[in-house]
DNA sequence: ATAATAGTCTAACAATCATTAGATTGTTTC
DNA sequence: GAAACAATCTAATGATTGTTAGACTATTAT
């Protein structure tokens, strides 16, 4: 009894390891970055606008739950999520606390009421659309991670570069912009440049995490390697 | 930019007060108790083996992120999950930690391997017997919890009374023992006494919350309002 | 070699958390 | 009414965190 009372604690504690992973803001935010795709220290710390070295103790702690992995790359250190179910995690976690959390759907209505927010659910139809080239899906992320992941018939065109690149958009279809989900900002500001310059505009509030499309593994750039 | 950045700040944090509540490990185990039904705060207490005050204290915190609901009824407070999405959510976290952390599946073995366990997967098939009577799934929690919600075609013999009325049990039939989940011993001391006994017994390490079946709500005891 | 870059490790601070004790508020029972 | 019970609140403690600075380790570029 005093023996299995103590396995007992044991495994709670090993769950409660994963819930201490995504008890810090910027943790669960470093978690959302990685599942774009694989990226450096200095790249995650530069996106969720920290520290590096604030960003590598998260990231340690990350690595210690064993939700994400590292490589070595010349000389960075790249991370990546430990897996898909790590997403699905993130994903989950999050609905959970929109479902529950008021002060969370309000901030959220926030963001996305005042442009036509494209509901979700009609995923097929969507993906038929872009297909038959009835409309235009923009992946508005970094080019790196447009290549990671990316939705169905998107078209890459970093936030960046969209107002320069406006003429390579056709001007008669709907455009629907998409970034890393719907707490990233960079699709509603990509609508609303867009809508300005006379486009038919609308935001997709998911992103490749949400539609379970898991970052592939860019191979460790074997560049030259100089010596040796 | 200065202001899109405290919005999207505040979201993680948000999605990080869910992380918080299961940062813990004994409130992990009430969250787990509470998929089981509704419990008065002592009750809790007794069933995780610490204090009332560490328990008010902890329940406190599963409440201000709004993953349970009180109610009074009469001398005591009754917690319930907020939603079916809570339970869910307590799955999802033990599968994800299951996935990653080697040292849970390690301790988890330790538990599940010397009896004959029974591995999921094959729901449908174990209904169809249950109904058919070909064995009999014996629920071995106490019987507030049966009655708040239990398997289909399951009986209920709490482990307390287990060892005085045998004599209800077929002896030619299989008998599949399981209480909360995986992370309960209920049924694995029912199984060894079963065994001990010269019945033969198999442990289902899953319970009513990782089948999908949601507590019912009792409804208060009006009881008799002595005065008003 | 030397310097620059990318990242980690250690130590230290303040802030937060878990846990317990003591006092307090309702509710029921006598 | 008084006593017993269930639970919370407040305050205090020690232990863990988040965060930053400084020293340190690889790797690459010059």
């Amino acid at each position: 009894m005093e023996n299995s009372r103590r396995i007992k604690d044991l495994l709670y504690e090993q769950v409660a390891r994963i819930g201490k992973a995504a008890s810090s803001p910027k943790r669960l935010e470093l978690i959302e970055l990685l599942c774009q795709g694989e990226k450096s220290v200095d790249t995650l710390a530069r996106e969720a606008s920290i520290s590096m070295k604030l960003a590598s103790a998260h990231l340690r702690e990350l690595r210690s739950a064993r939700l994400v992995d590292t490589e070595k790359q010349g000389k960075n250190v790249v991370y990546r999520i430990a897996n898909r179910a790590v997403a699905e995690f993130w994903v989950s976690i999050r609905s959970l606390a929109e479902d529950r959390l008021v002060e969370l759907k309000m901030a959220l209505a926030q963001l996305t009421s005042d442009p036509g927010a494209l509901m979700p659910q009609d995923r097929e139809s969507l993906v038929k659309a872009a297909k038959k080239g009835d409309l235009v899906v923009l992946d508005v992320r970094p080019s790196a991670e447009y290549e990671a992941a990316h939705l169905p018939y998107a078209q890459s065109m970093p936030i960046d570069e969209l107002r320069s690149r406006l003429a390579e958009l056709p001007q008669g279809k709907t455009i629907v912009a998409y970034c890393r989900g719907p707490y990233c900002l960079m699709a509603v500001d990509a609508v609303n440049l867009l809508k300005q310059q006379g486009f038919e505009a609308i935001h997709l509030p998911e992103g490749v995490a949400e539609w379970g499309i898991a970052p592939v593994r860019t191979a460790a750039k074997t560049a030259y390697p100089s010596s040796l």
